[in-house]
DNA sequence: TTAGATGAGTTTCATTATGAAACTCATTGC
DNA sequence: GCAATGAGTTTCATAATGAAACTCATCTAA
């Protein structure tokens, strides 16, 4: 396909977002690594993924600073992938696409995995609200836009 | 490329989530949607994407259920394409993406739009935690995953 | 009423991204 | 030393994308 418009560049918190990690794969990548995933071949085998094209997308995510590579153990050439801070962030995103998933994806009742507190085994959630800690949705809620510089 | 891997059968609400609105352009045409775009043309303009992708897209998101259609006022052919309470519950998907952005997108001091409160004018933000309300972060959850069934 | 404008797509065509499978190396296990 | 494994890269066919041209129907102005 022909070069895609970059975004980068765009006042849009959430355009930019989407094109650092918007691509079919890059997310799914990312929520194997949070799921503890490190190595080529574990994300190779977890996602079903073509190798060209995860090595080419584990280079993406490691040079947008969102997976880091530090040598596996055993001293080879081996490489081991982790979620740097920047990607660790990347958590509330994970955890709304599971809620919507939860929420919209699932037949009543249907199995499906959960998101849980190590510690107490309670469910996860994630609400949207105000500086002062009232829930909001998107009703009452707008974009303050930036005015065009120009 | 090869008809992707379909993960609407996969037990993690992440991966049905992508597999219904991870592709490039459904979420930038939700966001807009959310930012109160409803013709086909201000989407177009506002992404500068191709016609028939462009068209594509509002056919799937509207299939999926995401938006829907709705005669525009002047009885024409025209149609406005709205975002069905499914649609708008990817609001706290879009508010994690944009504060995501904003964290780690821009320099500092760098100026980007903003979602704040309707009435407020308060910035608005979001948090992942228990049940019971306590803030939590990635290290402090883990994934329940679904016994394989067989 | 008729000749443009728009709006909303669809078709066509060239280009790029993707997936599958084969291939390459280095390391590890035996 | 030799096969097996891990981590990629290369090659090739194919599907998705983008751009531009084309199609209709409706709206507008004269």
């Amino acid at each position: 396909m022909v070069k895609r418009r970059s975004l980068v560049s765009d006042y849009c918190p959430s355009a930019r977002a989407l094109d650092a990690i918007g691509d079919w794969w890059s997310l799914l990548i990312v929520r194997d690594a949070f799921d503890g995933m490190t190595r080529f071949s574990e994300f190779q085998k977890s996602l079903g993924i073509a190798r060209n094209i995860l090595s080419e997308r584990l280079r993406t995510l490691t040079a947008r600073g969102i997976l880091e590579t530090v040598p596996a153990a055993a001293g080879g050439i081996r490489l081991e992938y982790r979620l740097t801070a920047k990607g660790r962030d990347l958590f509330p995103v994970m955890v709304a696409l599971r809620q919507w998933g939860e929420q919209h994806l699932f037949a009543p009742g249907e199995r499906h995995s959960s998101l849980i507190e190590r510690d107490s085994g309670r469910k996860v959630t994630l609400t949207v609200q105000t500086e002062d800690g009232r829930p909001i949705d998107a009703d009452g809620a707008m974009i303050l836009k930036v005015p065009e510089t120009g």
